[in-house]
DNA sequence: GATGAATGAGTTTTCATTCAT
DNA sequence: TATGAATGAAAACTCATTCAT
């Protein structure tokens, strides 16, 4: 493996840079209602610099949510250790998830917003959601085998879960009970168990 | 009361034709990937005409959203006789909260994505998310009160229902377990019930 | 001579309004920068209506300064009585000129103004300012012919009073020593007369 | 002291020629009634290019009579030389003022016809009429106390001078009786010495 | 006489992109 | 690598004018 130059690195981290900004000001504005030019001069060069990284405006949005996927994280989140109770890993799936969300605000917003229109976004934001039901639903299910939990629709519940999150999130609700959205989730709110 | 005369008649009709089209192509487009000269031309009259009945862009989002809004329609569906059964209100809500989604599809999804930039529009969608979740979790109030329900937090019961249908629609996932949903919420999945 | 109907007359009533509003629009903004939705608003009718009384924004621009013609007034001032002494009258001309500008002074900005674009309107301003010379002039060549006055140049002497009046209007000076205008005008300012 | 790349230079002259098609343009036409499309035509340039050196129209206006001002030139030519009569520095100051408009012309009737809109070019020109006499009559106070001059409205006679050279350049008067004027202005027109 | 809906050409301004330096 | 001058197309918006009612 070589060892890069000084201008190779810092060619890179330029370029990180660059999409960093250009993530915030997307994220903030909308991706048609930021220009070119404000990302140049937020990061203080010329707007000609922007086009030797990046071949056009949408392919700086395209670097910006490939350097950004949630998928890898939403992954290992979902490596749940198979010892453990149901309970303790909806939880520990819970927050994970809220904190992923939370550490990756800017992107998440932006893809949301963005999936709207532009159906690369739109599939990729789907895959997650469909990763995330699928890698949930399976888990519980292995739960139902051993059974501690009882036979249902672990995609829904999956659903659920990520859903309730996913909303709070969206919907900038500060309280964030996920102990007890695992409790009711397990246990429902009925008085009269069946 | 005075009639109003055919050509005032018409002009009212047109003001809503646009705020349609308009509609239309901000909910498929973004609002700020679609010009004036494209609503015009969607609706076949001159760019100028626009500018007659609304004073700006802006102000014809906002024309969009006023007359559209969700509110009076989510008091509605919110709306439920106290005779029956949780079990039974909740599927109806969820699935009307669903219906009306699906009815409003195109707003439903400008207001989410213009939410992230236009705090007009995210005051009001918190508006509606607050007043949702209060509604449905005073309800559960009443159904705990009569001992119906365990004592728990109704405020989180509301927003896992909302959030997930919710999220379903945002995600366009084509299967809707609402039965399964109420269920679940209301016994959970556990086999040990507590 | 037959009275006219009163629908005949609110007619001129309105033409007339409509003709001062315009003045007053035109001289504050400029004749460019004033748009016929503006003078139709601050008359509080349509813009259709313009249309009825004027065939175009120029000609309304036309009958505005036909309207208020400076020159009868000037001509009017300039009739001075021949019994009086030179420096009786030059000071009742001065200050007759000056009071006239303070009377029309939306009049006599617009037409400078626009005078220097439409060469309409510059040959009018033009033919007022010869016309002022002229009579002013010629009265001073009978004061000459009378012996009161010495033989000189008497159309720049027209020229010294008028454009001291009128530069001090154009420059909005608040003080105007018309009096002492005459004075140095007959006497001069030497210590030494020759 | 670092030398300008010939980019550098390039952008400097192209600057300085927009700001003279302006002002041509701005003068002969006005200023509402000149487009920005009609400059860069006249200048061979795209649109566009007048944005990237001035943020908007009125910026190029300002842009033109900041790069002209008058007031350098004025105070130049009201230095005068004390060891001369009246007589002769009166005449003088005509003619330095009248070469002065007529080299400055359009930038002269630019500023008087937007100064009736426009409250910081109207600030300006007053500025300058104000410097202009007071310095000239500062001038004629020091030959008052040096018994050259009769005791007298200094300020007056400055404006008659100054007043009377503007308003034969503002009526575009070919006759430019200079010496006349000094010569009035010195011993009168009575034919009574008082 | 009076309205205001409708138009089409115009305005100022912005923007992604290119390219000589 | 980095600059920013230059472009052409398109954006939002304005306006004088027309005309059916």
């Amino acid at each position: 493996m070589q060892a890069k130059s000084s201008r190779q690195q810092q060619a890179i981290v330029r370029r990180e840079h660059l999409v960093d900004t250009a993530l915030a000001l997307f994220s903030q504005q909308g991706y048609d209602a930021t220009s070119i030019k404000q990302i140049a001069a937020a990061e203080g060069v010329a707007v000609g610099l922007l086009y030797h990284y990046f071949p056009s405006k949408s392919e700086l949005l395209r670097a910006v949510w490939e350097r950004h996927s949630f998928l890898p994280e939403l992954r290992a989140l979902l490596l749940v250790e198979h010892g453990e109770t149901a309970a303790c890993v909806l939880q520990k799936v819970a927050e994970r998830f809220s904190a992923m969300i939370d550490r990756k605000e800017s992107l998440f917003r932006l893809m949301v917003r963005e999936s709207q229109s532009n159906s690369e976004v739109a599939d990729c934001l789907h895959a997650i959601v469909e990763e995330g039901i699928t890698a949930l639903g399976a888990y519980l299910e292995t739960r139902v085998e051993l059974g501690e939990l009882r036979p249902h629709n672990t995609a829904l519940t999956a659903r659920m879960l990520l859903g309730t999150v996913l909303t709070t999130h969206l919907a900038r609700l500060p309280i964030r009970p996920w102990v007890e959205l695992v409790t009711q989730l397990l246990h429902g709110i009925s008085a009269h168990p069946n």
